[in-house]
DNA sequence: AAGGTTTGTCATTGG
DNA sequence: GACCAATGACAAACC
């Protein structure tokens, strides 16, 4: 068997990674985010129905579409899944002090636990067994404080929620008992998952990083390892095998007796495919994957409209982002189950302003797609999230949860005399705080690549970006708790408050100017990080912000003066923020006008090519015009010629004889009489006539 | 990389 | 004199 061992460890290290990619990418279909594995591996076609023998382990296409059970495969494969069992045992084992999230350890047994359920003394059951009874190993103590109680969350009613799904539709198809899957679900299902998702997150587990790793085969890594410190993924895989067991048993019936007396090892390997093939080929597991992808990719169908397909390479091809997968999953949730609006609601009400799990949270928000490695940059997006934001952020949920308004919570930290609809004073407004923060760190830098910067400005901005908070090294923190609270309000916007769906941004009311200039910046901003959405923003947005200035830019610029005038000393603003509102006004209203007058001046220009273009056309129509008169002219002197000759012809002196045109002409008097006059004379009058004219001029 | 366009801003002027 | 609109000029960003 070992004859070429160099060609036997190239083809398990293939195997190896063929189905730890597969096992990976199943596990992040059913954790409701994709990634795109197709470049790492073979068509899911192929892995699974073995259409190339290259990557076949279970002789799929020989059991397709058959219940009498299976046959050998020409490769053998019953002695690949042996083996394969065997190595991954090994390497379970081997990996014991690492630890692992359940959750994809969970999808892991879901593809390997059929096959040691045929053998109770098989591989696969020492496996399940090492799962199971192995005693919380080294890595609990390793990293303390991770287990931290789960809280609530939307990221892991996210996560949890197409697994439970997922397990829901199989108890459903496959006819699992009432009790097992009451207890798989309630007890196991979705806690597990969210605790798990939290620890995770809390982690920085070292596998995310590696899992996150460009090399797809990196990424499978994590999937076999293990997490030995706790004792609930057991229970959930216990329960997990044992309907899996069932149902391998169900649909197996009476044939399997015909295998019990085959090697455990090939037994359980065709218990594999067989379990496989029918998971497969039941007519309700189309249903049953597009329900899953449609509960994780809901976000998506908004964009697409697109009915989902069940291809799981689509599924898994599919490249989204790690803001997008979350933020999808968050939708999903909210639209397409009842109990996830609930537990978005019971979620932002635990995060009580003060409360020190806040900011964990919120933190969960993102661990749903750290499952997924599929970037390792956001992932340091957890790191350092500032606990003020996360307060701010609750404080907008409580005020989301209890049904009021922002604008109401914001004027309860409003000063009283404050009759103006429109002032607000943002500093304890949870959306403008919020965004606020974030302003001021892009500020700096794009104030100095401004090309005009007033000096006075320059030094108060700087001076209160610091104590704004928005110092250079923390940058990417600020960046990623904006962009957390960003994500989180918007989601939460969406879901809770999005009364205006139907309305127009200029049908909105005017006095919360924060409902609107959020939703109107909201719809433009959709870039993952804050750089991105604050280049949105324009300098004077920015520095309104930064300086937690209660007014938008457009009512500033917009508002009448006598507004304006009553806003300035009616608020109790600084010096600073009344120079930068003046500032912002004029720039505003020049930027208006400096529009206009551009308008105006491309109109001016286009009007005189108008003209141009008419005078153009004009003096086309005169020269036509010049032409014809000189052409009737022309004609009128030939006729003249001709009526001149014809009556010299026909002129007799008193002898009879003609007379000669050279030496007489026709002579028109005043009083319409005609004389024939010698040509002499005739020129010796104009002669006359020209020097009285001369004279007289 | 050079050149054209767009846009924001400042300085100035006139109403 | 303050305010504002209009406009020329400049610079940065963008194409």
């Amino acid at each position: 068997m070992s004859s070429r061992p160099g060609r036997d460890t190239m083809k398990d290290l293939k195997k190896y990674m063929t189905e730890g990619l597969l096992q990976f990418a199943i596990l992040l279909s059913l954790a409701g985010v994709r990634v795109d594995l197709d470049s790492y591996l073979p068509p899911i076609r192929e892995i699974i129905l073995g259409t190339s023998s290259a990557y076949s382990q279970i002789p799929f296409h020989s059991l397709r579409d058959t219940w009498g059970g299976p046959s050998l495969h020409p490769k053998s494969p019953d002695l690949d899944s042996f083996f394969t069992a065997r190595r991954l045992l090994d390497e379970v084992r081997a990996l014991g002090d690492t630890r692992v999230p359940r959750t994809e350890l969970s999808a892991w047994l879901v593809h390997t636990v059929p096959a040691e359920d045929a053998a109770e003394t098989g591989p696969a059951s020492a496996l399940l067994s090492a799962g199971e009874e192995d005693p919380p190993g080294p890595s609990s103590s390793q990293q303390p404080g991770h287990a931290t109680p789960s809280q609530p969350h939307i990221g892991t009613s996210a996560t949890s929620s197409p697994g439970d799904y997922t397990k829901e539709k199989q108890e459903d198809k496959l006819g699992y008992s009432e009790d097992s899957y009451s207890y798989l679900h309630k007890d196991n299902g979705k806690a597990e998952l969210e605790e798990e998702v939290t620890q995770r997150s809390e982690e920085g587990d070292p596998s995310n990083t590696a899992a996150s790793d460009s090399n797809g085969i990196r990424a499978e890594l994590p999937v076999l390892q293990i997490d030995r410190n706790t004792t609930e993924p057991s229970l959930f895989f216990e329960e997990f095998i044992q309907l899996l067991a069932q149902t391998e048993n169900a649909l197996e019936g009476t044939s399997e007796n015909s295998f019990q007396s085959a090697e455990p090892s090939s037994r359980s390997g065709n218990s594999v495919g067989e379990l496989w093939q029918d998971f497969l080929s039941l007519p309700d597991l189309n249903i049953t994957l597009e329900d899953i992808q449609s509960i994780s990719n809901t976000n998506n169908a908004i964009s697409t409209s697109a009915p989902f397909s069940a291809h799981l390479t689509e599924a898994i091809g599919q490249d989204i982002g790690l803001q997008e997968a979350m933020f999808a999953s968050t939708l999903a949730d909210g639209s397409s189950e009842d109990q996830r609006p609930e537990n978005l609601l019971q979620l932002n009400t635990s995060a009580i302003p003060g409360d020190p799990l806040s900011a964990t949270n919120l933190t969960n928000l993102f661990p749903t797609t750290d499952n997924n490695s599929t970037n390792s940059t956001n992932q340091d997006l957890l790191s350092g999230l500032d606990e003020n934001v996360f307060d701010e952020i609750n404080l907008m949920s409580l005020a989301l949860e209890e049904g009021f308004d922002p604008l109401e919570v914001s004027q309860l930290f409003e000063e009283p005399d404050s009759d103006s609809g429109l002032s607000l004073n943002s500093s304890h407004s949870p959306t403008s705080a919020s965004i606020s923060d974030t302003s001021s760190i892009t500020f700096g830098e794009e104030e100095g690549a401004a090309g005009y910067s007033s000096d006075s400005e320059s030094t108060s901005y700087d001076g209160l970006e610091g104590a704004v908070g928005g110092s250079g090294p923390e940058i990417n923190k600020f960046c990623q708790m904006d962009d957390s609270s960003y994500y989180s309000e918007m989601s939460l916007h969406n879901v809770h408050h999005n009364h205006t769906y139907n309305q127009l941004p200029n049908q909105m009311e005017p006095s919360p100017e924060h409902h609107y200039s959020w939703s109107v910046k909201s719809s433009k901003i959709r870039s993952p990080c804050v750089n991105a959405m604050d280049k949105n923003l324009s300098r004077d947005e920015r520095r309104a912000k930064s300086l937690r200035i209660p007014f938008s830019v457009d009512e500033i610029v917009s508002m009448p003066v006598e507004m304006f005038n009553s806003m300035l000393t009616k608020h109790y603003l600084t010096e600073t923020q009344v120079s930068v509102i003046r500032d912002i006004r004029r720039r505003g209203k020049n930027k208006v006008a400096a529009q206009n007058c551009r308008k105006r001046k491309l109109d001016v220009i286009l009007n005189l090519e108008d003209d141009v273009n008419q005078l153009k056309v004009q003096k086309e129509k005169l020269l036509k015009e010049q032409a014809q008169c000189s052409k009737s002219v022309s004609h009128m002197k030939q006729k003249l010629n001709d009526l001149y000759r014809d009556v010299f012809n026909r002129l007799r002196d008193e002898q009879g004889r003609p007379v000669n045109p050279n030496q007489y002409a026709l002579h028109c008097n005043s009083d319409g009489s005609i004389m024939v006059v010698p040509r002499r004379l005739f020129k010796s009058e104009q002669k006359k006539d020209t020097q009285k004219d001369k004279k007289q001029k």
